[in-house]
DNA sequence: CCCATCAGCAACCTTTTGGTTGCAATTAAA
DNA sequence: TTTAATTGCAACCAAAAGGTTGCTGATGGG
């Protein structure tokens, strides 16, 4: 593999890396389960029936945001954020192809196995 | 929803932001991306090839043991690591039902605006 | 037996993360 | 025009994460 190549795939790598850290906390899980539920919502409806502060809320909401799987938009004085899939359907092939590969793995080692 | 299922419900998505956040790191994953790729590998393997410690690649197999995406068998003086798909498995499940779930309101949405 | 290799443990350090409180600004509503 | 609701920003804090160094203990090969 070229260098070029090497960093293109270490750069692909981070990215994943910051998208999983990004599902990486209750907190935020359950807000993206929220989001995608339906239509968009504004920090104040996403506070309610959370024991945390609305700060802490809105920092996880950035963090998401961040990621590329929210995005938020200006309605009034409030800012509502509505649910972004692209990224979700990105790790979900990375995991996949993950799988394939190991699958093959399976695969050649039972060819070996029998012969 | 009954009390118990809501914990159980919770329980799980502790369960999922950890396993999250162990696929959340560049070098877990590319640990990962090595161990799925084939036999498994001592840490003194592991290390070779990386800028960073022993220490720190121990450390990183750890937390991927921790998650169970890895498990060790020890061979003599070395431990070896071998990938584990499960975890891999569960979470892409995960993935495809927040794609789904999101899926399901854009055809309402669809249906609300054809009407 | 002696030595090199592989690994575990503990202490320590720095940065990041998750969360809070307090205050100011803007917008909507009465 | 007051007043309440929604948010942003900044400072601050504790805990966790990522990493290093130093030392010790096994184990395998010569």
């Amino acid at each position: 593999m070229s260098r070029l190549s090497a960093e293109a795939g270490s750069a692909k790598r981070r990215h994943h890396a910051a998208l999983f850290a990004a599902l990486g906390d209750e907190t935020r899980l359950s807000l993206i389960a929220a989001l995608a539920a339906g239509e968009p919502r504004s920090i104040a409806q996403l506070t309610g029936g959370s024991r945390m502060t609305r700060q802490a809320i809105t920092k996880h909401l950035r963090v998401l945001e961040g990621a590329g799987i929210v995005h938020r938009t200006q309605a009034g004085r409030e800012s509502r954020f509505g649910f972004d899939p692209a990224p979700v359907n990105e790790l979900q092939e990375y995991l996949s192809r993950v799988s394939e590969q190991w699958d093959q793995v399976l695969a050649r080692l039972k060819v070996l196995v029998e012969s």
